[in-house]
DNA sequence: CGGGGCCTTGAGGCAATTCAAATTATGTGG
DNA sequence: CCACATAATTTGAATTGCCTCAAGGCCCCG
C-alpha cells in the first residue's frame, strides 16, 4: 500500500525522515485510531491555555503555531506542512502554552494521547521515531531564534523561504512553482519584521533574481544564491537523506 | 537526606517543578551512575556536530546554548542554571546541532544515555518527569522567539532578567542581590541586540528604578514594575507551584 | 460590480547599530 | 599589596535599517 493514500501516510513519511521504521511499525502507526477533521482557514486547532488530550497531525493544508505579547503583537513560532505533527509536545505537557491555527483550509488527524502512548509503550522504535521527530522540530525553533536574532531582513526572509521549500519538497508536494503557504503578513509575523518591510524585501530579492513571484506562486530561479543570501544550511532540519531541492527551479 | 547535598539534588528539584516524583523514584535518580566534571569558564561541554553519548546536568555554575551564523554572529538560545539538564534532547537526537558552553566556572554531572534510558524504561514516572522538564525548556525556546521577535530592547532585557530571576530563585539560589550569570555581551547575544545598546538600556532601566546595579550584582527594587516593563508572565515556564520571587527585593 | 483581503508604494521618523575611544573592573605574577 | 594585562563596561557621534503612518491599487469572489 502506498502510504500517501492513507491520511497518516505523510506523517509516516515525516517520521521516516528522522528514524527507521519497519513495515510492521509503519502499519502500527497507520492502524492508530484517529478522528479526521476539516478546519476552515484561520481556524484554531488548539488555543493557549487548552488542556489537550489529542495529538493533531496535519493531513493537508498549512498551519502555524503562535503566541502573543501582552500588547497583542503576534509571533509565529512554527509553520507546519502536511505530514507534520502539530503538537507532540502536548503528549507530555498537555497544557497548551501557545495556539495552533490553520492558515489555509486544512484537515487534521486527531489521535488520542492514550492511543499514541500505548503504541509508543509497545514499540520502542515507534517511540524513538516520535521523539526524534519532535526534537527535530525543536531544533527548528532554535534556528528561528538564530534567524530572528542575528540576521537582517533579507537574510531572514531568504532563510525562511529556503526552509519552507526544503520541508515542503521533502514531502513531495508541488515540486515547482511552489505556492507559498503563508502571506506577507504571516512572513512578517514569523520573522519579527513588519508586513511593509517584508514587501519591500521580497521586491529586493526579486530584483536580484533570487526569487520570482506571480501572485501567490513563488519560484526559485537561483536556489544556490538564495541559500547563500539566507545563510541557509539544512543540517538543523535533521533530515537523514540529503534533501533534493537543490535541483528544483 | 536533603537532596541538595547530592550533586544531582538540584536536578531532582528541577524535575519536581514540573512533575511528581515519589521518594523511591527520587532515589532511583540520585542513584544513577554519573561522572562529575569541572569545567573552566567558557569551556565547551559539547560542540555543534558532536555525537553525544551523555546527558549533562549542571551541578553548579552557569552555561549557555548557542549557535552561530555563517558570518560568525553568535546567538545564545538558552541560559542554564544549576539543576538544569543541558541536553536531554541528545537522548533522542544525539547529533548536536548547537554548542553548550559554560559562562562561569561550573560542574556538570555526565550521565550515560544508556543508563538514563534504562531508568526511564523502568519507571514511567521518571520518564514522564524527564519529558515534561525537557518540554518546559522547549516552551522557553518559544518564548525567546516571541521575545526577540516582537519586543523592543527595554522589554527584551526586562523579560530576560525576570526569567532568570524566577528560574534562579526557584532553585533557591541567592534570594537577593543576585549576581547576574551573564555579562552584557551575553545579554546582547541572547536578545539579538548589540552590547552597546544593552548597556544603554540597562542604564535606562536603572534610571527608571526598575533595577539597581553594583558591579556584577543586580537587584530588583520594584519587581512588579520590572515584570510589567518586560511583559513577563511566568506561565510559559510551567513551574507548578507559583514562584515566590514576587516577594524578593 | 462592489467589497474585502492582500499587496504595493511614499515620506518621514526613530530605535538600534556602527565605529571609536575612554573608563572602570578583574585577575595575575612579582 | 602593587603593577600590569586583560576583560568588561561606559560614553559619544554619526549612520542606517526598519518602522510608522497613510493612501492607493490589485484581485478574487459573491
Amino acid at each position: 500500500m502506498n502510504p500517501i493514500d492513507h491520511p497518516l501516510g505523510r506523517f509516516v513519511s515525516r517520521l521516516r525522515m528522522h528514524a527507521d521504521l519497519s513495515a510492521c511499525e509503519t502499519d502500527s502507526i497507520l492502524d492508530l485510531p484517529f478522528t479526521r477533521a476539516a478546519r476552515r482557514q484561520n481556524a484554531y486547532v488548539t488555543r493557549e491555555g487548552d488542556a489537550v488530550a489529542h495529538c493533531a497531525i496535519l493531513i493537508s493544508g498549512y498551519a502555524v503555531r503562535h503566541r502573543m505579547t501582552g500588547e497583542g503583537d503576534r509571533q509565529i513560532m512554527a509553520i507546519y506542512v502536511p505530514g507534520d505533527p502539530l503538537n507532540l509536545d502536548h503528549l507530555f505537557l498537555p497544557l497548551a502554552d501557545d495556539a495552533l491555527q490553520t492558515v489555509q483550509p486544512a484537515e487534521v488527524a486527531l489521535i488520542r494521547h492514550s492511543d499514541l502512548r500505548q503504541l509508543m509503550d509497545t514499540s520502542a522504535e515507534v517511540a524513538n521515531a516520535i521523539m526524534t521527530t519532535m526534537l527535530a522540530d525543536v531544533s527548528i525553533f532554535r534556528e528561528w531564534i538564530l534567524n530572528i536574532g542575528q540576521r537582517d531582513a533579507k537574510e531572514k526572509i531568504a532563510h525562511l523561504l529556503c526552509e519552507l521549500a526544503i520541508r515542503i519538497e521533502s514531502q513531495g508536494i508541488e515540486a515547482k512553482g511552489r505556492p507559498l503557504p503563508i502571506n506577507q503578513l504571516q512572513i512578517a509575523e514569523a520573522t519579527g519584521l513588519t508586513a511593509v518591510h517584508v514587501n519591500r524585501t521580497l521586491k529586493a530579492l526579486q530584483a536580484e533574481g533570487l526569487i520570482k513571484r506571480k501572485g501567490q506562486l513563488v519560484e526559485f530561479p537561483d536556489w544556490r544564491r538564495l541559500r547563500e543570501a539566507g545563510d541557509f544550511d539544512p543540517y538543523y532540519l535533521h533530515i537523514r537523506q540529503g534533501p533534493t531541492a537543490e535541483s528544483a527551479g
